[in-house]
DNA sequence: AATCTATGCAACCGCGAGATA
DNA sequence: GTATCTCGCGGTTGCATAGAT
């Protein structure tokens, strides 16, 4: 680990510290999420900007979930997996407190390790991984799903005042599960669902703020993050 | 008890996409 | 139109530690 520093910036790499920990909370406290290239700055930290990030968003954050997976998150993996490939910060998002890489890393090391299961799935190939396109949908006649989607979505942070006690987040969770079960479910028995559209399908996204579905969220998640197609 | 091996996780790297000048 | 900057993602690496020998 070449001395913990990047050879001639001396940019510090490697494992954090307490103390940076810290610093780094404390920034992000202070001036929020976003502005990554200015956080080191602002912290005082000796790392680069991605490193700061990884930190945060791997590590510190408060809504974190680092316990065990659950059986019925481990499902969700993957089944998701199947669905949409390596997205590991798509299949992350449907697990409220959960990254990334927690997931690819629990993904490597766990199930992908499993034995194979009998033939009878379909493989995966390039045609039927789904992947997110960014779609519009009519202001008046927002899809049926999409108020659904934004109840099971929005995933609050420790500073939100309206976030839910411990069982009602594990509602939240349940309902997640629920929704992405059904989709999965309609996906692998071919049926069609809502969130198959063809490139002959004209939807227009509601204005900003109606419904909050356009641009970022608060979780950094786009709606294009949100809403799987297929295709 | 010492050594070797496997495993899990944290962190880094490279790249592509989007935003902005 | 394009050059530059920033962000975010997925792949990969390397360290720490548990378990096996």
């Amino acid at each position: 680990m070449e001395n913990n520093t990047n050879n001639n910036k001396g940019i510090r790499k490697g494992a954090w510290t307490k103390e940076e920990d810290l610093l780094l909370r404390d920034c992000i406290r202070k001036y929020g999420e976003g502005k990554w290239h200015l956080v080191p700055l602002r912290a005082g930290l000796n790392r680069c900007r991605k490193s700061c990030r990884l930190r945060w968003l791997n590590y510190l954050r408060p809504d974190l979930n680092r316990g065990f997976f659950t059986n019925d998150e481990v499902d969700l993996i993957v089944r998701l997996h199947k669905l949409l490939g390596n997205r590991w910060s798509l299949i992350a998002g449907r697990l409220p407190g959960r990254t990334a890489n927690d997931v690819k890393n629990f993904w490597n090391s766990h199930i992908s390790k499993r034995p194979p299961p009998p033939p009878k799935e379909k493989a995966i190939t390039e045609s039927n991984i789904v992947r997110p396109r960014a779609r519009t949908f009519s202001n008046s006649h927002p899809p049926a799903w999409s108020t659904k989607l934004i109840a099971s979505e929005k995933i609050p942070t420790n500073n939100d005042p309206t976030r839910p006690s411990s069982s009602a987040q594990q509602d939240d969770l349940d309902e997640c599960m629920r929704w992405w079960g059904d989709l999965l479910e309609m996906s692998e028995n071919g049926e069609k669902n809502p969130f198959m559209f063809s490139d002959n399908d004209v939807v227009r996204l509601p204005e900003p703020g109606i419904g909050d579905l356009g641009g970022a969220d608060e979780d950094g998640l786009t709606f294009d993050d949100n809403i799987l197609f297929g295709g």
